[in-house]
DNA sequence: CTGTTAGCGCTTTCAA
DNA sequence: TTGAAAGCGCTAACAG
């Protein structure tokens, strides 16, 4: 492994300064075309890069974006991440993936990381739980990574409000769900199983909201019974059902607060000897892109994914533009219609 | 947005010297308890993190592991990813992801900023398509690699054989064909439709090849009607049985080169009138988390796609502990039984 | 249009 | 055990 080259080695073959080798490679100056030609030689005859944190260090932004996320094996993630990259790739930003496995002090290390990094901003995803202290940690975070240089931008969680130092980028959580239940009640459904997750999470009780504000829209009561708690996994969406099944709780319709545990609910559904959307019609969260593999092809509310993690990046960006760094923006959400509804019969 | 404090800011605030902040920072060298504490204090009072470009810059590692894959969104991808964010996170190394899309001009760029980053490793995963010149520029990017002293790592995609300057790890890709094709070959199936994908594909191809040894292997005869080319998706393996049903080309069973082709096939046989594993058996490949989702949960060729991803960064970061920088490991792989595969009755 | 030079913030000899 | 000082490779004034 022989030494790499650096600015000096170019400039010393091209018969140049430092200076101008520098300046033909950012582009951005006025060099002579002769010049220019020689240097370019140089640096194809010599394999030049330059060095990423030589440029950093004087003076030049580090041009990351990193994106912050629970898991990296999940469809949800995924999605809001491939948007994320696609953007940052657009902007010539590199992308820098980390987890928290949701471990708050894994978050504030990513976070310490990131400044360290001097990343141009960071991207917190997806639902937490919003427990006493969060919020502190959230400001202490957004502080630090402020006088960073850093930006820092909320994505599909909510916003802690519009004079916290940062950028948050919603989707209508609360509306799809509104929708999703709507569309089972106008179905005729009364009796609605809410499938959600642990109590707290921001994302599963935004949901368990807009189901209970379509009810309550429809006129229909609310048995508590049929409000189900749990990990948000296909597993437990057996689970709810099993146990719903066996403790007799009438039920003609489900609503799940994310595509897994409605396959889940569909897959005991069946192995109860129940049809779906016969017996009970489902209907499912985040519109994954299984949803429509599933027979029957699961009903869900779609969450423009890709869109957030782009516009997460776009408005992080903005800063060059003068963009303000602390707004909210919402992105809209739609039931997809499929074949795992149909009005009720009983 | 206040500067952010540098290291002399915090030894002026100890009243120390630089090199003594430097050294209470990195922590492996003897440094007095009592300074030690008062630098600490200062750190936290400040609020300071170093930078981790002048840290890169002053000879140590950049820290960085960096991924590429051809898609962010893919179940395959992804796991794989998750194993290299894992492992990476664990040697304290960040990471980052970038994304080619196919295309070799993209990831020309690609590994020309990581050079620039002067990334640890550079892992590149994923089945390519081998055409005339990938060789030779496979052999250049390893060159430009291990001058910026990264290590180059081919992650479930053929090694380029034992004097290529990378380290290379893959899986019994072929092995996993194989035993597939005769789970269902040993369960009286001869008329087995082989679902792949583009012809070149080193990950089909090495499928197709697992199959055809099977085949051999149990005296059936290969009928070309029966392995279908096309892109690896849930709407190709529809497309698929559409026109093998359309054409009256007789079969019993299904391998699908992954488990969304596998799943398109059920869902086009099940619009057909035929059942699984009544009337036609499948198995899958990739064993993704949707795969025991579906009905009939689904036979599959186990991957172990995080193992790949955690031993891509193991042999890489070795490099330390004087690991050689060229090798081959294989990972092996395994039929998992569900239910959508059943014994011949034709 | 081009060259000189002073840092950017940190690590690391070499001395003390 | 601690400090002084020399870079790491590059950019950005400031001169010419």
């Amino acid at each position: 492994m022989t030494k790499r080259p650096t600015i000096r080695d170019v400039a010393a073959l091209a018969g140049v300064s430092v200076a101008t080798v520098s300046r033909v490679l950012s582009g951005d100056y006025p060099v002579a075309g002769a010049t220019r030609t020689r240097v370019q030689r140089a640096v194809r005859e010599l394999d030049y890069v330059v060095n990423a944190h030589a440029r950093a260090l004087s003076g030049t932004t580090s041009k990351v974006v990193a994106l912050v996320v629970r898991e990296v094996v999940s469809p949800f993630y995924a999605r809001i991440a491939a948007g994320v990259e696609e953007q940052a790739t657009e902007a010539h930003r590199l992308c820098l993936v980390c987890t928290t496995h949701g471990d708050p002090d894994r978050e504030l290390e990513v976070i310490k990381l990131m400044r360290e990094q001097q990343a141009d901003a960071v991207i917190l995803v997806g639902g937490v739980v919003e427990n006493a202290d969060y919020r502190e940690r959230m400001y202490r975070y957004a502080q630090g990574l402020e006088d960073a240089g850093t930006r820092l931008v909320l994505c599909g969680r909510p916003s802690l409000g519009p004079d916290f130092p940062a950028i948050s980028v919603e989707y209508d959580n609360a509306g799809g769900a509104f929708a999703a239940t709507s569309q089972l009640l106008s179905g005729g459904h009364r009796r609605i199983a809410m499938l959600a997750g642990e109590p707290g999470l921001t994302t599963s009780d935004e949901r368990i909201d807009g189901y209970r504000r379509a009810m309550a829209a429809f006129g229909a009561p609310i048995d508590p019974a049929l409000i189900r708690h749990g990990w948000m996994s296909h597993e437990e969406g057996r689970r709810h059902v099993r146990e719903l099944l066996a403790g007799r709780t009438a039920f003609t319709a489900i609503f799940a607060a994310n595509d897994q545990m409605a396959a889940g609910a569909l897959m005991e559904l069946r192995a109860a000897g129940l049809r779906c959307p016969e017996d009970v019609s489902i209907i499912g969260y985040d519109d994954s892109p299984f949803a429509q593999d599933l027979w029957p092809a699961l009903n869900s509310v779609h969450v423009p994914l890709d869109e957030l993690g782009r516009t997460a990046v776009r408005l992080a960006l903005a800063k060059s533009t003068g963009a303000p760094s602390r707004q909210q923006v919402m992105l809209g959400t739609h039931v997809v219609i499929r074949n795992s509804v149909r009005p009720a019969t009983r």
